[in-house]
DNA sequence: TCTTATTTTTAGCCTTACCTAAAACCCTAA
DNA sequence: TTAGGGTTTTAGGTAAGGCTAAAAATAAGA
């Protein structure tokens, strides 16, 4: 059975929404996800059902299936994998690339895609550090904490973010905050929740309790 | 005015039927093209003839506008770098390419077409030996020449294939014909219009007149 | 020129994916 | 245990892109 781009976008979205399908998910939260109406929502949940990609019962949410989350996982895969295509090969910076690789996930073609992964030597985290299923939709997740959740003292390493927008990508740009800085945590305002952090042993940075809770790091 | 997906591939198709803009086009020729019925064309019609890429008269065929060669041209651009990067990067074959393609030219990214053009060294032919528009729709043709169309003790380079379906293109390798190669015309049968074909100063060739004329050259 | 054959368009219907408005359902608090 | 209030579904509508069948226009032959 094939999905459409249609379902294949919110297959993904609930995929996102239900933690890696464990939790069930509301009809309004795939509304908001996907930026429709609830209405529409209705009707589409009722279609993924019939393609038993979800578990659908009237009025009591959404479960994904074994089968639907294997399928979401094939989509995230290409989107991280044409998001590494254009950060690495074609100069894009790491803002610029999550429109485009939400059309180009969407190709159907598995030559494609298993080449791809072999040109970009088999890549295991996007741009933005989230994992790369292979191709049976294993994931090799690490462990990660995000920076308001670490105490005082505490080392890690900044390995993935939370929030992939290009307003907040651009600011970690500014500060000189990225993937794979070596970081410190010197001091936490009780107040506010805004911290204090030394980046690569030499660099001081101030950032909002919302900012930290977007950047995730595994600790060492 | 952006064109969905089907209007970029309906405008492409007039545009290559008309022969570069110049000739009309008539609604059974784009259904044959299209793969669809004249009932649908007549739809597809007069909403490109609203959107002012071509100039559509009920009865009388249709005419692409200028900013419509203009369009088509772009898409047609997409739709050979895009091969040129099957080919060159991801080592497809050159008959594995053109479906993937097909798809790969409807995403939306100015910038991902002008990175992916300078990635690839701007290339000025697909793998089939068609010229690639630059990015104002300006073409470099060659002048090509169909080898049936060619005279016995004529030499030239193959530049190029008319057919570009899989299993011609098969064909093409396994008897060892290639864009790039050097050819002879040993000799032409008068009778079905077969020829013989010296390639590389080496090996000769026996082919059809329909392989033939499926086969451009330049002339030396 | 008239009649027929061919081409093209129109009419009406389908599916997908969206929408608004109204109805139905579920849950909780009085 | 029942009345709201919020959530979700249904009903009905639109637009894109397809289809078949029928009507209309053009082209061709006698
Ligand atoms: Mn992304
Ligand atoms: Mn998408
Ligand atoms: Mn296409
Ligand atoms: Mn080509």
């Amino acid at each position: 059975m094939t999905l459409t781009t249609a379902e294949e976008n919110y297959l993904k979205a609930i995929y996102h929404l239900s933690d890696g399908a464990t939790k069930s998910v509301s009809t309004n939260d795939v509304a908001a996800e996907m930026k429709t109406k609830p209405a529409s929502v209705s009707d589409m949940l009722r279609k993924l059902g019939d393609k038993e990609v979800i578990e659908y019962r009237k009025y009591y949410g959404v479960n994904i299936t074994e089968e639907g989350k294997k399928r979401a996982l094939q989509t995230i895969r290409k989107h991280r994998l044409w998001e590494v295509f254009l950060v690495d090969k074609l100069q894009f910076a790491w803002d610029e690339v999550h429109e485009v690789a939400e059309e180009l996930e969407h190709i159907q073609s598995p030559l494609l895609i298993q080449r791809l992964d072999a040109y970009l030597n088999y890549p295991k985290f996007d741009p933005h550090g989230d994992p790369i299923p292979d191709e049976y939709g294993d994931v090799r997740a690490r462990p990660r904490l995000a920076l308001n959740e670490m105490d005082v003292d505490q080392s890690g390493q900044i390995v993935a973010v939370k929030d992939s927008s290009a307003a907040f990508l651009k600011y970690l740009d500014k500060v000189g905050a990225y993937i794979g800085a070596r970081i410190k945590i010197l001091d936490k305002v009780e107040f506010d929740g805004s911290m204090e952090i030394l980046v690569d042993q030499k660099k001081t940075l101030f950032m909002s309790k919302d900012v930290a809770a977007n950047i995730l790091a595994i600790q060492s």
